[in-house]
DNA sequence: ACAAAAAACGAACGGTCGTGCTAAAAAGCC
DNA sequence: GGCTTTTTAGCACGACCGTTCGTTTTTTGT
């Protein structure tokens, strides 16, 4: 198809941006309208519901993410580095993703935590397919000899997220400069007290 | 004064409750009047405005926050213990605290990183008021010496408070039973890393 | 008990929300 | 170029939003 695809996904662009910024819940019709320079009925058309407009941002969301964050890292190789690539484009990945509000994944967790649904069960697919990739990446690292091989990825993945969330956090709640900088020494402890010939 | 206060802290502890789960910007005057068994301008009535009464809640929600994870922790002896007790109180404060809907504060620092006003204000004075707590505490355990004396206490605190986030998504989003044992684990780890006979 | 003050109510306002429905415009196809 | 299909606009709807105001009820002080 050609057109409709083609303004759908400009629609949905704007609907990231506005997203990071407002929620996913703040996000309404008739401003992303505006954004889009559209017609309220124009963008409701595309999509049919709020509901299935929230769910394709929360998809959008996700693959950008994978195009940003996952994609580029696999030029890495296998092991530490590869681990790193993705922490450090995690690090400002919203930034390069033009999300000038955050990441709306993880906005939208907290907001649908507890409001079970079609959205809520899209953002934890989401997140729980990131941290799968992640869970892969962690266990090419132990193949590679790089991680012990008693490693618990589960706990690894668990304080690596950690780290993203408190990195995102600290940089757009604190404008602290030096946020990164602590996520990444952060992380290396972290590699460093599971790797083979770490401390232990 | 006597039975003005006696209802706004009802309101308050509703409105706690009701933030906690759709967010301080879902939060809307009627259904928290719905609530309390009010009428909509009797809640308004008490705040003035929206903007106040999102204010109040950012400020009741922080300190309930410190008379159920900080102030309890005082008992503990000064240095990891301490440390120990306010962590362990902050894994599943938001559920002694009845907040169903998880920790109104952290939710609205998503909201508003980005939205500059009094109520952003709120929030990030509730938050860093945690964070100078937590950073106090991190200071007491090297007096003792149960830290080393050259740790960077901001970075203690960094992975401190991402353990928590960490654990909160883990268990809100993922229904996750293990969450509080992974923290557990990632804090004694993160201890150990700092402290004087620890590795390194 | 009674007057003064405080607190809660009820109705109304202009706005925006999501969502239908119908008509106009644009795009795709022969 | 005309015809069909797709895409967009315009308008209206009921519901809820925050807020204002005048009235009524409740509490307070004496």
């Amino acid at each position: 198809m050609g057109k409709g695809d083609e303004t759908r996904q400009t629609i949905l662009d704007e609907a990231l941006a506005l997203c990071s910024q407002v929620g996913v819940s703040g996000l309404s019709i008739g401003s992303l309208a505006d954004k889009a320079g559209m017609s309220k009925s124009g963008v409701f058309a595309h999509f049919g519901s709020k509901e299935e407009l929230q769910i394709a941002v929360m998809r959008e969301s996700q693959q950008r993410f994978v195009d940003i964050v996952v994609r580029p890292a696999l030029k890495a190789p296998r092991g530490i580095a590869r681990l790193r690539a993705i922490f450090t484009n995690w690090l400002d990945w919203t930034e390069r993703a033009r999300l000038p509000g955050g990441c709306p994944m993880n906005a939208a967790a907290q907001e649908f935590d507890d409001q079970p649904g079609p959205v809520r069960d899209a953002v934890e697919a989401g997140l729980a397919d990131g941290h799968r990739l992640l869970a892969n990446a962690v266990r090419m690292a132990i193949e590679a000899g790089e991680l012990r091989p008693d490693t618990d990825i589960d706990q690894f993945v668990f304080e690596f997220t950690g780290l993203t969330l408190a990195n995102m956090q600290s940089k757009r709640l604190f404008k602290d400069r030096d946020a990164n900088r602590r996520a990444l020494d952060a992380f290396e402890r972290l590699v460093r007290d599971y790797s083979p010939q770490g401390k232990e």
